[in-house]
DNA sequence: CTTGATGTTGCACGAGTGTGCACGATACCA
DNA sequence: TGGTATCGTGCACACTCGTGCAACATCAAG
């Protein structure tokens, strides 16, 4: 059995089961409980699930609530999101996806801006009902419990029927060659359409998310055209991402 | 079970009945008082919960959305909740709309169930993204910020598409001759809608809801199949709503 | 075919974490 | 004030975790 493949079987397990032990995963599949550690970790490093002493639970409770918690607070992903949240001019529409970074988007929108947000996150259409000038069009399909997003064919065709200014995408990969990946198979299809919807899409990408490919492709890197990263990034690889034809910001 | 599942049933139960007490949690759970003592005083240290002596009350009175307080009123919805969810058999879909009632409804669905649940309220997707086996199904749509709710022409066609089982509908009034009302114009063609898509609508209607009217009209009291009510409604007007053809279950 | 680089896996070891028990201190209640 | 239940602390034990390392498979280049 491949690496992906046992991971992807353990992702199945958590979201039927609501948790998995490391020790009964390793009998299950075969393999030592080090190597299950190993997969737990990875998996939680990229946010696809919680890792807690004996095994993981679903990354939910972390967005449920809408509450960010302390270490995804830093001060560059924050200096990222306002950067984002300050390219929407009054009157236009914007996609906003699901995942952490968006979240910060969220909270970074300014009070008073009249505009239209597009979401297939419930979390963030909760979060925008309390804010006083932003209409919500929230997409509905069916809801993957991993991310807490709508997918599907449904999610799909809702997002057909939009037409956006702006689509701001939450990525776990910016590579050169391998392009925008994610962690998540539905997701990555989901962005997609997004991208397709969209005048301008802007990748919002931490440093850690640079140079580092994730198992599910969304596209060449020239699906944005804008990229905004912290403003210590790698310089010989943001080159390579301008030689490619998108912009990139320093936020 | 895992420490983490387990702080997280505590923090549950004490939602749910406003204190804990260290004996029982210790047989609920099957682990030493040393252990639970230990959690609690995890939690209070994290502002989850107030520890006393003998056990633990809420952090304070102002509970989370989600969250009811045990007062009189909501222990009989809380009955008329789970005698909602107790009707829905494995195997079937279920529409659950927004609201309070429909938040006790969720809440009161077993944790075993294999079940699909379809809802425009992006809260009631949020908590059923932590339940172990039930599918959910989103509707999308304009959001509408006053009940947090997806409505709208895209709201009522995504509708379209669902045949469920069960429709589990809020309402603000239930009267003879005036019918079932709600307080809100858009919401009332969501529930219009909602209906029409179902083979049986259940009306949940706490005992200040009986006899009252509201300004939207969803439809004549004959829309429901069966209305869910507490035990000591008045039983002149159960008998009239039985007259008209619709079950009335006490709960 | 050989060689070296790369990635995956299992094992060993020390560190870290959770749990239950014992004991003395403290808080409640009559 | 005395009795009882609860609490906090120290400790032992078992389990889990992270790290370093070696074995092995795969693959590309020589």
């Amino acid at each position: 059995m491949l690496t992906t493949q046992r991971k992807k079987a353990i992702l199945d397990a958590l979201a039927r089961d609501g948790q998995v032990l490391a020790g009964e995963l390793s009998v299950e599949f075969g393999v030592s409980e080090d190597t299950i550690r190993r997969d737990l970790r990875e998996l939680a490093s990229e946010g696809l699930l919680q890792r807690v002493h004996g095994g993981a639970l679903p990354v939910s409770p972390a967005l449920a609530p809408f509450e960010l918690r302390r270490d995804i607070e830093s001060a560059a992903k924050q200096r990222i999101a306002r950067q984002a949240a300050a390219m929407i001019v009054p009157g236009q529409t914007a996609i906003i996806d699901g995942g952490t970074t968006s979240a910060l988007l969220v909270k970074a929108l300014p009070a008073d801006l009249r505009a239209t947000i597009v979401t297939h996150s419930p979390s963030v259409a909760t979060a925008l009902a309390e804010h006083p000038s932003v209409e919500v069009i929230l997409i509905g399909g069916r809801l993957y419990k991993h991310s807490i997003v709508a997918v599907g064919a449904a999610a799909i065709e809702g997002i057909s029927r939009i037409h956006a200014d702006w689509y701001f995408m939450g990525v776990t990969g910016v590579h050169p060659t391998a392009g925008l990946s994610t962690g998540d198979f539905e997701e990555a299809a989901i962005k997609r359409a997004f991208a397709a919807r969209a005048a301008e899409t802007v990748v919002l990408a931490s440093s850690s998310k640079l140079n580092a490919a994730s198992p599910f492709v969304i596209g060449e890197i020239t699906l944005a055209q804008t990229i905004v990263v912290e403003k210590d990034a790698d310089r010989e690889l943001m080159r390579q991402i301008e030689t490619a034809g998108v912009t990139v910001v320093r936020a």
